[in-house]
DNA sequence: TATGAATGAGCATTCATTCAT
DNA sequence: CATGAATGAATGCTCATTCAT
């Protein structure tokens, strides 16, 4: 192991994130140890440890990550759109994206919504990032029942709060059962996904026909 | 007919699952040792040992009890109603019962039904009984349709595949985050779970008016 | 490294604190490691954690061990004389015996009477047990006063104190620099204490005339 | 007279040193890192490298200093008086004064002197230093002996080196106990030390008197 | 000279698992 | 059948020290 030429910090922070975050998606943030991940990021724990406090700093940014990540996309995905029908789409494109290039990123992300504040070693930002997120999507609801294309009376925290939950319910079905889905129905896990999505849209959709889901 | 013979030990498993059962719950799978269980259990470490090859046969059967008694609970459910809509009410009921009673098992039970079904000591038993879970609900779908009750068209194994991942995701979500959803909702954890089964029936509902949900 | 025969956890506990108080001994209490201890004791580390829970239980039990060996040494010189100069003599020749014996023990005792309580694992077990032998050589100077062999008006508490001072301070110097006084001074380690104690003997004593010392 | 020169070097040596004094008083010198001296100097952990060559060197400096400063002080007190009586206060005053202000430096020097000269970094130079202060106590007892104020017969090395062990003793113990003994007998450390210095005094005076202590 | 960067060698502690009895 | 006893293999983390620049 050479010693390494004068590098910004940032970028032997993001090889160990990086490898970290390849590990932790492989078998586990438990199962990864420090040890596994200086290995493979090539450096020695020691190193490790000098630009990042602890395993729960490597964790806790691995999470901001993936939050700013998933942030970044839905605002790509409401720009995208004017009607409440094509923003649900670019939504759900975004979301399927981001799911197939960081699936670790993906299920961190969408774990780490549920969580509470505070638990993270940041400065409550990974909380405030998440707020925002949830922010996003309140106001997709809202204009889109303004529009009228969305149910009225949807009561936009609650309403939210269950489809995210059902949303990342589904995506992770998707992912872990992908094989078995596959065998069973025939279908790609991209295809059961649109199926599942659109199956999500007629809970908040205000009127979408009584026709064929797909 | 020697079957008689093996109970003794059947009970002493059966104890010595339950022990591990409560502190599973209680301090999850990882943190909780074979030390904590056997002493939980009355047995010595080693005797645990007798009964149970491995930590994760004990998981294994952990696992394949909590599906068990989640396909106990879904029987119920359509047994105890004919229409689509009540079979739901009393799905939803039953699952939030269940929840309500043995959240571990609950938590496990949907897990297992997202995860691979893994190598998992118990000779495909548990996959056996996901299968029945899913023919189960594949048929209340499916009965649902032929009585106009659910959209037509509707695909049984997708549909039920989607609708499984979307409603354990409403759960969870309800779970991990109840402090928060009373907070800022302040809907109760119930009355969250009430409006996201709402939202999720409509998704297959073939008809529940324009109107406002709950 | 054969599996032990059935031997009372005593007597591995016995085992493991002797090969610890030679380790402590020779190297010191941090330089010790568990792997050392256990080495030396012919256990795996892990089964050294067996008998006790932490590096610190082994050296509180060392610590209280030592203590006691000190106070059963003082019982017994106090015991063996009426004179206070006889039972100073004994004191003395008990310490002294003691240090040659128990090297780090008894260094070990002297630096522990001198430590505020309640910072062992034990319950206070080795305040208390200092207390006992404060007030054993309280007695020693009342008693002596009262006899008109020591000096009338010396505050018991206070006296008693700085003379253990005094005395650990000059048992730890004859110990370290035994090297150093034997070749500057001529006098064996033993010697020379004799020749410090008596000095401090005239400290508190009534009247030892203006002679010679020694 | 190239002297100037390495003053500049000198000057680093001196800061760092100083830093370090600090931090290891604060914590002990196990527990003060490199990090912490380097940082708390103002300089990069390599640099304090570049002008001490280990931790120990660092260690044995700073012993050195303490050493020194003592013999000033010693030095001082029996150039303030002329009777041993009076030459023993200033002692005494000038020992207390010196362990009020310097702590860390005080305990040093006092281990050192009781302590082996060991493998210093130096060469000998904390040794020789040892004997200067060995020699200036010599000769205060010589003197005093001459005089009358001090028993005749009194062997300068072994009294010497008897009465630095116990003076030490007792005021690591007024140190460390000072809490215990503010509780148990009322008195502050510094009056505690008074009694105790008396004590000794009768240790080696001529003649005192039978009277009270204090 | 000064330092940013990197690391080898440990360390206390834990735990699932094995075996002789 | 039950178990007391023992342990191998990790694990997260620390720190004095080195070296290329």
């Amino acid at each position: 192991m050479a010693r390494r030429k004068k590098q910004p910090a940032q970028e032997h922070r993001g090889a160990i994130a990086a490898a970290a975050a390849a590990l932790f998606e492989e078998k586990g943030v438990a199962a990864a140890t420090m040890d596994d991940i200086a290995r493979a990021a090539g450096y020695s724990k020691a190193t490790v440890y000098v630009y990042f406090k602890n395993k729960d700093e490597l964790v806790s940014l691995l999470t901001l990550e993936s939050m700013r990540r998933l942030h970044e996309h839905l605002c790509r995905a409401l720009d995208g759109a004017r009607t409440s029908r094509g923003r649900y789409e670019l939504i759900c494109r975004e979301l399927t994206a981001y799911h197939a290039k960081y699936p670790f990123y993906f299920k961190t992300a969408l774990e780490t919504i549920r969580l509470e504040p505070g638990a993270d070693t940041d400065g409550g930002e990974t909380f405030t990032v998440g707020e925002e997120i949830n922010s996003l999507l309140a106001g997709f609801l809202r204009e889109g029942a303004q529009r009228g294309e969305l149910r009225r009376g949807l009561e936009p925290l609650p309403t939210l709060l269950a489809f995210w939950g059902a949303l990342s319910g589904l995506i992770m079905l998707a992912e872990s059962k992908a094989e078995y889905i596959q065998s069973a129905t025939g279908m790609s896990a991209g295809q059961f996904l649109n199926y599942g999505f659109e199956l999500l849209y007629r809970g908040v959709a205000a009127d979408v026909g009584g026709g064929n889901v797909q």
